[in-house]
Parts: structure tokens; C-alpha cells; sequence
DNA sequence: TAGTATCTACGACGCAAAGTAGTACGACAT
DNA sequence: ATGTCGTACTACTTTGCGTCGTAGATACTA
């Protein structure tokens, strides 16, 4: 089914380069935060509707904040990433191992070392990169 | 870039239905096999079209067998998947390393153990699964 | 208080992809 | 000649995304 859940996750243009906004903030951002950062010149409305857009698709998380909103990614880069994989990996009927071999054939060699890393590390062990927030 | 390859490799309701035809068949399929094998009432030539829609996106091989056409996915759904996974991983900027732990975190442990293996297998090594013809 | 700046809520338009199918036309067998 | 079968082309419809405009509520300000 993950196919079809690729379909619809895959996101247009603008929508990409608007979650990467959000990604690179460190806080929620209004849509005129996220429409000043945007390098193209783009009507106030048209970041509104795409913000609008990204939230009913579940993508992002919008909170009231005064008058305005505040939108924020329902979750990190690395997690949708992870999502994707194992959407694209159940996609695969029985034969996960044929995919997870062509997968492992094709990532490099820091990938594939980071992989036995994680491989060996128990779920639930906070990685050891920059100190993140509790992730949510 | 990822999300982009995907929003062109992402496939609609019905050309996901002919790929699993295509690739539970074990030999190239005509038109009319796809369109007897699927169980909705479709017209001959709507197969017809999405084959050909499937073939100019290079999903699918064609290649002529008297008047008719035979098609074959050009790739395994494994290949497919692993395919989508490099694409999702690549997506992630640096911290690819973050994206593999929720990968692993939320893989089975069947997964866990055939990607092990995976990793502990020299490239190149025919996989042990059922024999396959020689992939393209 | 009148005016201006902000926001959100909706509706709209154009374009491309995908679902679906009809028509035209060549090759063949009856 | 007349169906049959297959391809080539064209076309219509729905849906998603990029892109805005307008309307209406609020709030700040001269």
C-alpha cells in the first residue's frame, strides 16, 4: 500500500521548499515568517494556502498564537524520511530481505556503517548527535 | 531531491495494479493478459493506455511479439523499493545517520536480522531467495 | 472615529497527471 | 468483404498543486 501512501505524501515544489522552512526553524513560524524566508516572490495568500494545505494533509501542526497562527512540521525530516522507507518497504509482499539487500547495496559506506550502528544500538537509546529537544 | 523523484515515480490506483500484475506474472504480459487478469471492468484500450503511459515513464519494457507488444516491469518491486528508500534517505541533508535510527527503530525484527545479514554480505552475492533469472 | 495594517477564510483559475474510453486504421483469417 | 485483434491518437474528467484575489474580522494609530 505504501505507494499509494507515497502518492499521497508526495509533495509539490513550494510545498517541499515550505517544509524545509520549517525544518530549518528552531520555533513555529507565522506565515508571514515562512513567506519572508521563501527566496520567491509569492502573494502573502499563496504560503496561506499552502501552509493550509501541508496542515489538512496532517504534515504540519498549527497552534493558535494571538490572532495569527504558528505552524511547526508534525515531524522531523529524519522521521518522515524513516516513514517513507518503511512505506516503501512494506510495499514489498513477502520478500522484505531481496529489498533491504538491493536498499543495503545501493546506501554507502557511512550509511551502511551507520546502519550497523543503529542495528546494535537498543531501541530507545537517545542519539548521540546534537542535543535535541524531546523529540515529540 | 528525493520527494520530487517520487512525485514523478509516484503511481496512480491503476498503474499500481498493472505493476503487480506485471510482476507477479513470470514473463511478459500483452495487453490483453493485463486487462483479463484485472479484476475490474475496464476497457481493452484503458489498459492499453496506462501500459504505454507505464513504458514512457520507463517503468516498463515493451518489446514487440508479432502485431502485438509484450510488457514487462523493467525492475523487481524490490529493486523499486530500495530504489524509494535511497531516494527517501537521500532526501535527509547531512544527518542521514538520524534517519537510519528511526528506520531500524521502527523496522520488525525480521527486518532488523535480514538487513544484519544484508550488511554482513559482500556486495554482488546472488541472493539465496528463489533462483531469479539474471536482473537487467 | 476614520483609516490602515494584519490575519484568516474561501473561492478560483490554469496546468499536468492519471483514470477512462472512443475512433481510426492496418493485418489476418473466414 | 467482413469480422477480429491490436496499435495509434485524441479526448474528456477528476484531482492535486501553484498561485492569487476578495471579503470580513481585529487591532493599531493619527
Amino acid at each position: 500500500m505504501s505507494l499509494g501512501t507515497l502518492a499521497r505524501v508526495a509533495l509539490g515544489e513550494l510545498e517541499r521548499a515550505v517544509m524545509a522552512q520549517l525544518w530549518s526553524a528552531d520555533a513555529p513560524l507565522t506565515v508571514r515568517d515562512v513567506h519572508d524566508r521563501l527566496e520567491r516572490e509569492l502573494a502573502y495568500t499563496t504560503v496561506m494556502t499552502v501552509l493550509g494545505r501541508l496542515a489538512k494533509k496532517g504534515l504540519v501542526r498549527q497552534e493558535r498564537d494571538g490572532k495569527a497562527y504558528r505552524y511547526a512540521a508534525a515531524a522531523s525530516r529524519e522521521q518522515m524520511a524513516a516513514e517513507v522507507m518503511i512505506d516503501a518497504l512494506g510495499d514489498v509482499g513477502e520478500d522484505r530481505t531481496a529489498a533491504l539487500v538491493a536498499f543495503v547495496d545501493r546506501v554507502g559506506p557511512a550509511e551502511a556503517e551507520a546502519l550497523r550502528r543503529a542495528l546494535d544500538t537498543p531501541a530507545g537509546t537517545p542519539p548521540p548527535t546534537p542535543p535535541r529537544s524531546p523529540e515529540s
